[in-house]
DNA sequence: GACTCCCGCCAAAAG
DNA sequence: CTTTTGGCGGGAGTC
């Protein structure tokens, strides 16, 4: 906390990598909210644990090298946690457990989630049933009112009376992210709808409580969820074809380099956000009004240094890590890749070998731009390029492209 | 105007 | 008590 406080939008100019007179724009100097995502700082969060020899994750020195306030990390702790990525060891530490995790969370969830929903509610006929509304986007006919998973806690099967004490914990417990995330997972497990809204899901979580409040609440919440789980490819954010209404389809884990592809192909259908292009620790808020007043801040980690990420060391090492043995490296991030990440390996058929030459290449030398027009101009041409050139190039030699 | 979701307050839990 | 954890919802940013 020592470290120079640099909440000033105005210090921020360095990072911005000018040179004078570039077709730059003044947009990066500002507060620019994507940048500030919980899917961004997933990416971060990933990109920067993922690696050999990573057992421990210190919460502080997270917020440290992401350049995030404490509290923006347990979200995405407690958010990875619930699909296996990470565990809680201790306070303040958790344990990595890497992306080979995830298979076994998400079976497990699927697991709890079916047996849950059967002997919750009576009708266990197919098991969680879900039907789609043909007018609105589907109603989930599944419910999982934030049931205790973890629980061997004989539960009072009315939770409206509750003794204060006691009860509030388990009341807290009830509304946690971690939780809420499980059963946000399980609601696409067990269910065989393709497409979920989130006002859709926050019904089907909420229960019986779907005052208004709570339900914007929830939202909130999910919408966090959904950012972690878009920038893991986990889920996949598409408008529902009928309402045009945004939904999300489940994507699952896949695992292994490779077998992402699919995506790249309708990448421009709709606009997706993208996730894990840059890193997330600039200490520029958004506008605040009276930003000045901001003085009772008790942020212990407020504005850190910069993180250097080193883009050849960098792409050396993920591509290491994506073609380890070690499966739990084999993380791939799809299309919203993070720079460092070669993802023309698996993106490219396997004929098309010179693709992925040519983009290893150009994805280490790919320009790590700080400056976000810039960053948008060039990948709006790298993409262009691509598609123009698997469109008419087929396999034949791959130009030159400076 | 509706949708998204960052941000940080502050209460509960943990040490 | 101090520190860590994290629910929560206001309201800013984006579409």
């Amino acid at each position: 906390m020592e470290l120079a406080r640099v909440d000033d939008p105005a210090c921020h100019h360095e990072n911005a990598s000018l040179g004078s007179g570039e077709l730059l724009d003044s947009r990066q100097h500002l507060y620019c909210r994507k940048d500030k995502s919980l899917g961004v700082l997933c990416s971060n969060f990933l990109r920067l644990y993922n690696r050999d020899g990573v057992e421990v994750i210190g919460l502080d020195d997270a917020a440290l090298k992401l350049g995030v306030e404490r509290r923006r990390i347990y979200d995405v702790v407690n958010i990875l946690e619930s699909v296996g990525v990470v565990a809680r060891k201790a306070k303040n530490q958790y344990s990595w457990k890497g992306f080979r995790a995830i298979p076994k969370a998400l079976e497990k969830l699927k697991e709890e989630g079916l047996r849950d929903n059967c002997s919750s509610n009576s009708n266990c006929g197919d098991s969680a049933k879900v039907f789609n509304d043909p007018e609105n986007e589907g109603c989930l006919d599944l419910k999982f009112e934030m049931q205790d998973n973890s629980s061997a806690s004989s539960k009072s099967d009315n939770k409206k009376e509750r003794s204060p004490g006691l009860l509030s914990a388990e009341n807290r417990r009830e509304k946690s992210l971690a939780l809420l995330t499980q059963n946000f997972v399980k609601l696409f497990l067990c269910s065989n709808v393709d497409l979920i809204s989130l006002d859709t899901a926050a019904v089907a979580l909420l229960g019986d409580n779907n005052n208004s409040t709570a339900m914007r609440t929830k939202i909130r919440r999910l919408y966090d969820i959904a950012n972690v789980f878009s920038s893991m490819n986990l889920i996949e954010k598409t408008p529902h074809p009928d309402t045009r209404k945004p939904a999300f389809r489940w994507l699952g884990w896949r695992g292994k380099c490779g077998d992402t592809d699919a995506n790249s192909s309708e990448q421009n259908q709709y606009r997706k956000r993208l996730f894990g292009t840059e890193i997330t620790n600039q200490p520029l808020k958004r506008s605040k009004v009276d930003s000045s007043i901001n003085t009772k801040s008790r942020d212990p980690v407020k504005k850190a240094v910069l993180v250097k990420y080193d883009p050849e060391n960098d792409y050396e090492r993920c591509e290491q890590e994506c073609h380890s043995d070690n499966g739990s490296r084999g993380y791939v991030y799809g299309p919203f890749a993070p720079v460092c990440l070669p993802r023309a390996v698996n993106l490219a058929p396997k004929s098309a070998k010179q693709d992925y030459d040519w983009e290893t290449l150009a994805s280490t030398h790919r320009p790590q731009y700080h400056n976000q027009a810039l960053r948008d101009l060039f990948a709006h041409y790298m993409e262009a390029w691509k598609s123009w050139y698997t469109e008419v190039a087929g396999n034949t030699k791959i130009p030159q492209v400076s």
